[in-house]
RNA sequence: GCGAAAGUGGCGAAAUUGGCAGACGCGCUGGACUUAGGAUCCAGUUCCUUAAUCGGAGUGGGGGUUCGAGUCCCCCCUUUCGCACCA
């Protein structure tokens, strides 16, 4: 036969055509539950051009979606594109597009460049979030979340992004700057839609050890991030009218040492102190600076500022009449936006009082017969011992022992109530933006706001040419969006003209891949059930606290609703390694030093790309990409896996024949074991994700492999073959076509995945290492099926271990099974 | 500041989870074949010592548990990530 070259591109071209026409990746509706399989990788921002960490990430998932195919399984692996969002408004700014055009022309792009890249996503099932028929179903879950009330409502201070001019969630601020557009975020009061995540906090930590699928790391964040406490609300008395202020605290124990309250600037219930003359206007003035400050400013760590109000509080305990002040280190959205300040025990409160020369008292002794002396403390004392100046209550452990005395004393008493508090907040979704999912409501000046009739959805996105961002929605300004009757009293209403958060968009796509043409629901119910949950969920962790907790949420709330039958969207979650540039800077455009997946794969070829990307690392782990990495996989391929095909035989059904490793002998028997040894670590590898030393294995096979020694034409084959089936998933087109070159009917993805013989996993022979006292002296080789005894006997005639052993006395023997002799000895 | 993860050759990394450290690959060195080679093939490649074996040291540093530690425990150092006044 002639030597063939191995010609890439016509090989890639060639089989991506034959897939499309064959339909090999399109999902059935409705599969055995038991045998399907749900692939998904996070949907993409349609930015316009694919990079190295969208490639990192898809590849993964095409080899396993490829893998379970090869186990006989029906796999969903869809995409689509999270469509709305502020860039394509940037761009439409800057370069007078309008959005829908610069988003379908990226869209465009970046799907053919997928499809030029063979990924086996079934493109039939593609959906976009901008598109009217996908969030007609986004408005129509508003809808249902409003009608359960679960969108609600609220006047709040909000994060401004003064850049963008809209407000931001929480999870879309970092360290007081606003991810997209970097500006310090400002405090605002403004009137928008909630959705009411709050209520699912406990579910959403507590069904967190249902996913022992998903990296520790990620839980650890939505558990801090969610951030559940349990404490005391307790109320303390405004001294002059009485009126209740509640504070809320995990300390219950060091009440007898607070010596001050304070109140977070923002809260009303400084309003209603009825300050008068200096003290009102001191703190009028401290609260309106401390508004005014930019988040990042007013929480740097470091110096906390306050004022005092001039009024009194009485601490319920024991009647102590302690001073109010105001401070913006108290935060007014958690809690009860008060504290009671114990200086002694907490290091904030004691950074205040030194600060503005409060006193401090001590409430908790180290130890039993040892107390602490004011004068010489240098911080606050958190650490463990026993009450004491607290009356009843002294001489209990401090923590959760006096915790629950102190409680349950405070319920009794009418005057306190053990709460749980979240740090999460309520998740804010009104933007003042034009490109996105209008909020399907209506507000009537006689009825409220009214959800748009289920028959009247969508509400559809008007074409319109201005959006530049005014603080208020472009919407606002087109009367006949604005302008509508409300559908409960026919009278003249208006319909909001904010748009949703896009991560609401991005909250329940895995659904509608599903039955994305569906026009009377947003998806069959039977079908979701038949696919979900998602058996593989592959991403980057940068969503662990945003989209990640998100989408549980809505799993949760559809879950009440009746639609679903599960708690969790995700059986497992993989969060894939950042690609970054040799130096291990991140890939940016205003770096230069972008390198792109498209140019590597025309230049070296898609499959080597794949070989080249996976065998760096393993998946989760950091690549810190250069081409160089693509040499030795290059030559792998080129060069020892291409011309397989050469030595097949021509066998007829050499995967079915039976082979044993009784029935063979010396270097037959040796390469038969091989490749039992090569399936298995290539089949538990794959698994993990570690394609790595997957393709280790395979080079590992190929190498020892030598037609030249087999004289049985079906081993020689069954190698072969089996090691294309092995590099399939990874290597899909060069796969494909050596399988076709060796005579094989059908795709390489409709054979059945290689299963190792377990009789053929030894050699004949092993080795085994000889220790004496724990340092390795000798390796012996031995029958695979040898005793101890013969081992020890040969172990003991080495003079390499005699050598150690000799005038000594042995004093054990440890033998591990096929591995290891430990000799221990003494003298 | 708090929390978590990780530190292994010149480089990317492996190590059956407590059992031969460095598989596989890059790079490098030497050789073969070549008019030529940045092609291909073969051999070597943790460090020290040695002609080579032998021997010794070795997984960020220090201690510990164990017959045996890259792996487990304690204390440091460094890097990365997450949270960052949540009372």
């Amino acid at each position: 036969m002639a030597e063939q070259t191995y010609d890439f591109t016509a090989i890639e071209k060639a089989w991506q055509r034959q897939w499309a026409e064959s339909r090999l990746y399109e999902a059935p509706d409705q599969p055995d539950p038991a045998k399907s399989f749900y692939m998904l990788v996070m949907f993409a921002y349609p930015s316009g051009d694919i990079h190295m960490g969208h490639f990192r990430n898809y590849i993964i998932g095409d080899a396993v979606a490829r893998k379970q195919l090869m186990l006989g399984k029906a796999v969903l692996h869809p995409f689509g594109w999270d469509a709305f969002g502020l860039p394509a408004e940037r761009a439409a700014i800057k370069r007078g597009v309008h959005p829908a055009d610069w988003t379908n022309q990226n869209i465009a792009m970046s799907r053919a460049t997928l499809q030029e890249a063979g990924i086996s996503f079934d493109w039939s099932r593609e959906v976009a979030s901008c598109d009217p028929d996908y969030y007609k179903w986004t408005q129509w879950l508003f809808t249902q979340f409003f009608k359960k009330g679960l969108a609600i409502q609220k006047k709040t201070w909000v994060n401004w992004d003064p850049i963008d001019k809209t407000v931001l969630a929480n999870e879309q601020v970092k360290d007081g700057i606003a991810e997209r557009s970097g500006a310090k975020v400002e405090k605002k009061e403004l009137v928008g839609w909630y959705f009411a995540i709050t209520k699912y906090a406990d579910r959403l930590i507590d069904d967190l050890e249902q996913l022992p699928g998903w990296p520790d790391a990620v839980r650890r964040m939505q558990t801090e991030w969610i951030g559940r406490s349990y404490g005391l609300e307790v109320d303390f008395t405004v001294e002059e009218t009485g009126e209740k202020l509640p504070i809320y605290t995990t300390r219950p124990d060091t009440i007898y040492g607070a010596t001050f309250m304070v109140v977070a600037p923002e809260s009303e219930l400084i309003d209603r102190l009825g300050l008068t003359g200096d003290d009102l206007e001191r703190v009028t003035a401290y609260r309106q600076q401390a508004l005014t400050k930019s988040e990042i400013d007013r929480t740097a760590a470091g110096e906390k500022d306050g004022v005092f109000t001039g009024k009194y509080v009485i601490n319920p305990y024991n009647g102590e009449r302690v001073p109010l002040w105001v401070a913006d280190y108290v935060l007014a959205h958690y809690g009860t936006g008060a504290i009671m300040a114990v200086p002694a025990h907490d290091e904030r409160d004691f950074a205040f009082a030194r600060k503005y020369g409060l006193p401090l008292k001590l409430v908790i002794r180290p130890k039993a017969d040892v107390s602490l002396v004011i004068s010489e403390m240098d911080d606050a004392y958190a650490g463990p011992g026993f009450i004491e100046n607290s009356g009843q209550f002294d001489g209990i452990p401090a923590g959760e022992e006096a915790i629950n005395a102190f409680s349950t004393y405070a319920e009794s008493e009418g005057f306190g109530r053990r709460r749980t508090n979240f740090k999460l907040k309520d998740w804010s979704i009104s933007r003042q933006r034009y490109w996105g999912c209008p909020i399907p409501i209506i507000h009537c000046p006689k009825c409220g706001p009214q959800a748009v009739p289920d028959d009247q959805l969508p509400v559809v996105l008007p074409r319109v040419e201005s959006y530049m961002p005014k603080g208020r929605s472009p919407l606002a300004d087109v009367p006949e969006f604005l302008n509508t009757t409300c559908p409960k009293c026919g009278g003249p209403a208006e319909r909001d003209a904010d748009t949703m958060d896009t991560f609401v968009c991005s909250s329940w796509y895995f659904l509608r891949y599903i039955d994305p043409k569906n026009e009377t629901a947003l998806a069959n119910w039977d079908q979701v059930k038949a696919w979900m949950p998602i058996d593989l969920y592959i991403g980057g962790i940068t969503h662990a606290t945003g989209h990640l907790i998100y989408f549980r949420f809505f799993t949760k709330v559809l879950k009440d609703l009746g639609y679903l039958d599960f708690d969790e969207p995700a059986t497992r979650l993989f969060n894939h390694g950042m690609v970054m540039d040799a130096e291990g800077e991140v890939m940016s455009k205003s770096k230069g030093n972008v390198v792109s997946p498209i140019e590597l794969m025309r230049t070296r070829g898609i499959d080597v790309s794949r070989l080249a990307m996976f065998f760096t690392a393993p998946s989760e782990m950091p690549v810190l990409w250069s081409d160089d990495s693509v040499t030795g996989v290059e030559k792998f391929t080129h060069n020892r896996f291409w011309p397989l095909a050469e030595s097949y035989r021509g066998t007829t059904d050499a995967l079915k024949q039976s082979l044993s490793r009784d029935g063979l002998s010396g270097y037959e028997r040796d390469i038969y074991v091989k490749l039992n040894q090569t399936i298995k670590r290539v089949d538990e590898d794959s698994e993990k994700l570690q394609f790595n030393t997957c393709i280790a294995a395979l080079m590992e096979l190929v190498r020892e492999y030598d037609a030249s020694k087999i004289s049985s034409d079906t081993l020689n084959d069954r190698v072969i073959l089996t090691a294309i089936q092995l590099i399939a998933p990874m290597a899909p087109h060069l796969a494909e076509e050596l399988w076709q070159r060796c005579g094989q009917e059908g795709s390489v993805f409709r054979s059945a995945w290689p299963s190792a013989d377990p009789e053929a996993l030894t050699g004949d022979q092993v080795t085994i290492a000889v220790q004496v006292n724990g340092k390795l002296r000798d390796t012996i080789a031995v029958a695979a099926d040898a005793g101890q005894g013969d081992i020890e006997a040969v172990a003991l005639g080495s003079s390499r271990v005699q050598q150690h052993t000799d005038g000594k006395a042995v004093v054990k023997k440890i033998y591990v099974p096929g591995r290891l002799l430990n000799i221990v000895v003494k003298g």
